[in-house]
DNA sequence: ACGATGTTTCAGAATATTCCGAAGTGAGGA
DNA sequence: TCCTCACTTCGGAATATTCTGAAACATCGT
């Protein structure tokens, strides 16, 4: 595919972005061209887009999909699998949270429950050094399931809630400092 | 230092889930150390401890300051800087968010508004790629702006706002048949 | 000014990650 | 069956990141 110069810094910035988001560069220009491709795209005409190995293409593929950020389709009569993006970015971030909080948060908060239960017979150990390692257990699991409650919110409602969280703060930031030195921009 | 089992185990969980978050091994691992010692600790020991190279913990130590998560104190009759970590999370998180809020997010808001100004001019560039970039920049921009808004909540505000986000969440999903919708603000 | 102590910088070594391309697998046709 | 097309796997090359050790730099007390 002929990319507009455009669709090529875009591309680009999300290549650099993503790689600061834990997908590497390649998986990110994918998802970057799938987002704005018209159409969905066979693998070899990504590699072809993008100038990296067909073989690259395919991993970074299956990579996006266990982030469940892209989905396979199909042409008639071509028996290549296309490829389109979520493009619903709501939708899209939720994933990519869901993903991270089930491969990231979870395992720590396993591994700290871990830690905690092991101190009970580590002697060496102060009481401090504990309760701050349980501190740090207790505060990932309210992050977690505070998430998980807010989660499967419909988009309407979470969108009504995070008003409200804004006019609650701009309320509050009005009652506590009327010096103001906040560089707004605009915001509807 | 000496380290029970338990620190150990704590500090290299963390310099692995640290390294998932952006930062590196060293880095979370110096921040882990601080965060479950007794005391401030002074460069050289932090070193010792975790056996790598004075010169590696200076870069660290730099980097945690930049991310807003250790500060430097001073003991009488020591000459040497001292560190102590931010213990509470609350407060470590909202650095960390801050931080990768205005070098991850803020400079890319700002690439793609210089996609959609080069649209403009690029008329090789499809209507509905235009119209999806736009979206992004958007989408962004918003979540920003909400973030920039529920920031600086003080910390009791921000966990009412939490537990509401949970208790609607809930009744969200209660209400599969009874459409019950309150805006009551009782507690418990 | 000088030595003692502590910190930072930096070039290159060690390590980790990403990427390519050749070989392998498998699913249709003919 | 055999050929072709599409996709995947995998060893190792290319690249990027992290870490070290030596040297440079800073600060203090005398």
């Amino acid at each position: 595919m002929q990319l507009s110069p455009v669709m090529e810094s875009f591309i680009l910035h999300w290549g650099e972005m993503g790689s600061r988001w834990g997908l590497n560069r390649t998986v990110a220009q994918i998802y970057a061209l799938l987002y704005v491709a018209d159409a969905p795209l066979p693998a070899d005409e990504i590699a072809g887009t993008l100038k990296v190995a067909r073989s690259n293409v395919s991993t970074s593929i299956r990579e996006l999909q266990s982030w469940g950020l892209i989905a396979r389709t199909h042409a008639i009569g071509d028996r290549r699998d296309h490829f389109v993006a979520e493009t619903d970015l709501w939708t899209a971030a939720a994933r990519v949270a869901d993903a991270r909080k089930s491969r990231e948060i979870d395992p720590a908060i396993e591994a700290l429950a871990g830690c905690l239960s092991a101190a009970r017979t580590d002697d060496a150990i102060g009481k401090d050094a504990v309760a701050r390692i349980r501190a740090m257990h207790d505060f990932l699991e309210a992050a977690g399931g505070w998430y998980e409650d807010v989660r499967e919110l419909p988009q309407s409602k979470l969108e009504t809630l995070m008003k409200m969280g804004a006019r609650v703060a701009r309320l509050e930031a009005r009652a506590k400092k009327p010096k103001k030195k906040k560089k707004s921009k605009g915001r509807r």
